[in-house]
This record gives structure tokens, C-alpha cells and sequence, in this order.
RNA sequence: GCCGCGUUCGUCUAGGGGUCCAGGACGCCGCCCUUUCACGGCGGUAGCACGGGUUCAAAUCCCGUACGCGGUACCA
């Protein structure tokens, strides 16, 4: 049998980054195996959708270069594939369930079970549940009289449909991942499988969908893996085998606990998929990064394309461990990519955010040394901008941690500099020219190289670092450049 | 509380009983290259949570403890 698997995301909000891995190990798994990578709309939770939530998670996958067989929008052969539209399914196998004897009706209120749960409380039970020994004094379909039931039914009562939890058994199942996982179900309440509205629980919805869509493996976050049993418990009760399970380490913050919005955000971590986009991150650096966030292929390797990662990628170099999100490896493997990628590909990226930084390029080849100088230094593209905004006007301020560097005696250094190249003619304004000219200077001051250097990178760029100077100079030209020079003189 | 899952350098990890006084990567520190900023190269720092077994031999297997994380909803 082909491997079918499923990113299962519900659209509750932008896509995060803990979802971007689960989907990325899902389609990685898929791709090595030759398999397909289904993606379904989990959106049965209607007081908690989000408009705008599932386009942004195919925009997501998109960006990173994930491509899904089958999905909402894509189509395919186990369709609907958002599970709001399949609505009646599910009704159908709660009902058959029901006939079965496998789930119940259960007619109690919010209400009535809160109070259960109080008096059981009170009465010493730390963990009330609805389970085999608490419905029997609950309404239900098991302990209502049967004429009763039909006639709420037909009533139209609200109704949830549960689950029968037998009583003590245990379940036991192979994780991939984790090996052998058991769960006694005395632990477990009776699960809502279909609420009030009509709509059904995730796990009955999971359930009958992995199956009605022949998925072969189930790859998620580890907060599911308490639910499992639930879910062996279905397959059980509808005689169907269940897929293999794989439950996959969570992602977690530098401080400690699950990378969640608010935590992450104040640790400077990006939390959704879609601020990676805006923030102009290199998503193959995004996706190497998040890959061996829990994984890693048993060498000493560290960078691969996704391409390669389908190649590498297998379930049992899944690690068991929760996997702390270090921000600066990922900074690290985004520059990595950016001098990877040559200047061809850079260019129109780059060139757009110059643009919308509202600056004037004045020819390709400008832009093309620009980013030439700058390829080596910048850690994320937009940096180009940041560190090359010189290139195409004078600093607006100097950085006041460069300005240690401008000393007493800095003026008349750059003075000196600043006639000598007045002298040259624009042909011969060029970067190694300039730089003997800085020789020369430093020499008849019997000064350090650094001492004219840093106030000269201070005066053109503001900057206490940025690319090589001199071919800097050059491409600022002349007229400009001794311009800045002087303005610094002048203002420091 | 209860249930479950985890635990190798600060972080991500390699390591399936001897070849491990534990290897790689990020970070950090130093040196080299560069009379600037970087890239790069070289080197260093630092870890098997703890306690008991099993075994000639344990990071590796078993049991406990501690700690961490997850779950405990008509949320996914």
C-alpha cells in the first residue's frame, strides 16, 4: 500500500511554526516514500475559526516549497477535504456506532455535568469524569428509558453523541517514534464524539477521516498522544485498522515550555509561519532549520535543500526530546543560504525591497556591486537595505557606537585624506587608488591604519562596519563622497 | 492531583554494551588571514540528571528518584 499522509492544521489563526514542522516532517515523510501529502482543513471548531486561517496556510506551504497533492482548493479523490463539508459523514458513523452499541446519546446539559463534576469533586474524586461508572446516573440513552430517547430525538433535544469507554482495559500501540505507548482507559472519560451543533469532536473526526482517506501514517505534535487511545479505541469500534502512529517532539521556547505566541514573541522568536514571509527570511534556511529541529540524519551534515531532505529523511532519526528553538542557529543557516544564493537570484528580491524603501537605483550594475560588496554581510536580505542604504544617500546620523571611534585627531587625518583624493580625476577615483591614498595619508601622520580608516566608514557610512570601503567609495564617487567627508568634519 | 511522554556540552544533535577519558553544529572565547568590515581557516570552552541493579564491561539494558514537558473540555 502507498503511503498517504496528512497535515491536519485547524484554521484558528495564522499558521505557526510548531504546525510549519509537523506539516514539513509530513511532507518530507511522504516524498522519501514515494507517498502523498494531503492537506486537511480540521475546521469543526466553528467559535474559534478564522477567516483568512486556511489561505494562510497554504500560502505557507507554498512559500517553503512544500506542494500538496491533495487539499481544499487542490482537489483529489477523498474530497471534501475540509472537514465542515463533511459534516453528514461523520453523523453517519456516530449513528453507526450508536447501533453498534460502541456510543450513546447523552441528552445532560453543561450544567449537569459541571455539577457532576463538583459533587464528585467534593466527594473526593480528584478527577471527575463521565465515564463508565458516573453515566450510569447521567441522561443518557443508557439510562433513559428507550421511549424516552426517541422522543427527545424527535424533539430535536440537544444531544451529544459519546463515546462507551469500557471500563478497565488497556490500550497499548506502537508509536513510531516512541515505541511502545499504553494508556489504561480508566484514565479516559467518555468522549464527545458529535456536539451539540451537529458538528464532531476532533477525534472523531480525525478518526473516520484518516480512514475514509486511507492515510497510512499519522505524524502530529506530541499534545495529541494522550488522545491516541481515544483514538485506538474508535478504530476498534468501527473494526478498522489504525494507521501508524508517529508523535513528533514538541517545539520549545528558550525559556522553557511550549513555544507559544506570547512567550516566543518576547524572546525575539517569530511565532507564525507568516512573519518569517514578511520578515524576508530564506524559506529553504527556514526549512533546513526547522528539519533538524528534532531530526537529523546520523551524519555530520547540516545543510540540506528540501530535496534533499525528502532523500534523508526517515521516522526512526525522529528524536523523542522536546527541541528548544534556537533563534541564532536559524539566523546562521539563513546567512548560510543568502551567500549560497548567487547575485543573479538575490538581485530581484533585493531590488525590491530598495524600492519600496523608496531609493533610486541608479543602474543594474550599481545594484549588482551593491549586493556583490554587501553578499558576505548580511544575515538576512532585507539587511541590504539596512547596511547599504549609504550606497544611495549620506547618513541621516552616525551611529553613536561608531562615534568611539572618531577621536581628536580625527578631523585633521580625514582632512588630509580628503584633499589628496580632491586631486584625483573621476577616472582615476577607484578603490585601489583610494586605498594607496590612504597609505600615504597614514604614513605622513605616523598613524595605524585604523586611525583614518574607521573615521572615513563613519564619515560616507555612518556606519562603524559595513562592506570593504574603498571599492565603497568608489561606487559612492567623488563629488559625494568628499561631501559626506565634510559634512562629518563639519557636524563631529 | 491523576495519566502519559521525555532527560548526552548553554542550544540542536551523533552515539543501539566494549573501537567514547563521548563526535559534529550553533553560540561563546582565542589565533591566523585581512594595515578597514566581513567571509574563511585553525584551535579552545563545555555534556552522558541522580541512585540502585544486570554484565568481565553501560551514555547505551532494567528498576526507582528527581526534574521537564504534554494531556486531563460539547478546543484542536
Amino acid at each position: 500500500m502507498s503511503v498517504r499522509v496528512r497535515f491536519a492544521p485547524s484554521p484558528t489563526g495564522f499558521l505557526h511554526i510548531g504546525g510549519l514542522r509537523t506539516a514539513l516532517y509530513n511532507y518530507l515523510f511522504a516524498r522519501h516514500n514515494n507517498g502523498t501529502f494531503v492537506l486537511r482543513i480540521e475546521d469543526t471548531d466553528q467559535s474559534r475559526y478564522v477567516e483568512g486561517a486556511e489561505q494562510d496556510i497554504i500560502d505557507s506551504l507554498e512559500w517553503t516549497g512544500m506542494e500538496i497533492d491533495e487539499g481544499p482548493g487542490k482537489g483529489g479523490d477523498f474530497g471534501p477535504y475540509r472537514q465542515s463539508e463533511r459534516k453528514e459523514i461523520y453523523l453517519k458513523y456516530a449513528e453507526q456506532l450508536i447501533e453498534n452499541d460502541q456510543a450513546y446519546y447523552a441528552f445532560d446539559t453543561v450544567e449537569e455535568i459541571d455539577e457532576m463534576r463538583e459533587r464528585l469533586k467534593k466527594s473526593g474524586n480528584p478527577s471527575p469524569k463521565y465515564d463508565a461508572i458516573t453515566r450510569q446516573s447521567m441522561k443518557n440513552s443508557l439510562t433513559l428509558p428507550k421511549d424516552e430517547v426517541e422522543k427527545r430525538l424527535e424533539n430535536g433535544d440537544e444531544y451529544v453523541v459519546r463515546l462507551k469507554v469500557p471500563r478497565k482495559e488497556t490500550v497499548r500501540f506502537e508509536d513510531e517514534i516512541r515505541g511502545h505507548v499504553s494508556f489504561d482507559t480508566e484514565g479516559l472519560d467518555d468522549q464527545v464524539l458529535l456536539k451539540s451543533d451537529g458538528m464532531p469532536t476532533y477525534h472523531l473526526a480525525n478518526v473516520v477521516d484518516d480512514h475514509t482517506m486511507e492515510i497510512t501514517h499519522v505524524i502530529r505534535g506530541e499534545e495529541w498522544l494522550s488522545s491516541t487511545p481515544k483514538h485506538i479505541l474508535l478504530y476498534n469500534a468501527f473494526g478498522w485498522e489504525a494507521p501508524k502512529m508517529a508523535h513528533l517532539p514538541l517545539i520549545m521556547s528558550p525559556s522553557g515550555g511550549k513555544l507559544s505566541k506570547r512567550k516566543a514573541e518576547s524572546e525575539g522568536i517569530p511565532v507564525n509561519t507568516k512573519d518569517y514571509i514578511s520578515g524576508n527570511y530564506e524559506p529553504d534556511a527556514l526549512v533546513n532549520f526547522l528539519a533538524y529541529l528534532g531530526w537529523s540524519p546520523g551524519d555530520d551534515s547540516e545543510i540540506h535543500s528540501l530535496e534533499e531532505l525528502c532523500e534523508l529523511f526517515t521516522l526512526d532519526r525522529v528524536s523523542k526530546g522536546g527541541a528548544v528553538f534556537n533563534f541564532k542557529k536559524l539566523m546562521w543557516y539563513n546567512e548560510n543560504y543568502i551567500r549560497e544564493h548567487s547575485v543573479e537570484e538575490l538581485k530581484p528580491r533585493v531590488k525590491a525591497l530598495f524600492e519600496e524603501s523608496k531609493f533610486e537605483i541608479p543602474s543594474n550594475e550599481f545594484l549588482t556591486e551593491v549586493i556583490e560588496l554587501l553578499h558576505e554581510r548580511v544575515s538576512k536580505v532585507d539587511e541590504f537595505v539596512s547596511m547599504g542604504a549609504f550606497f544611495f544617500e549620506a547618513p541621516k546620523e552616525y551611529d553613536p557606537n561608531a562615534l568611539k571611534k572618531w577621536k581628536d585627531d580625527s578631523p585633521v587625518i580625514l582632512k588630509a585624506y580628503r584633499d589628496k583624493i580632491e586631486q584625483l580625476s573621476e577616472e582615476e577615483f577607484e578603490a585601489v587608488t583610494l586605498k594607496d591614498k590612504i597609505k600615504e595619508t597614514i604614513e605622513e601622520h605616523e598613524v595605524g591604519f585604523g586611525k583614518l580608516m574607521m573615521p572615513l566608514r563613519v564619515a560616507v557610512s555612518g556606519q562603524g562596519f559595513g562592506p570593504d570601503l574603498t571599492p565603497a567609495l568608489e561606487l559612492i564617487g567623488k563629488e559625494e563622497v568628499l561631501k559626506r567627508i565634510d559634512l562629518a568634519i563639519e557636524k563631529l
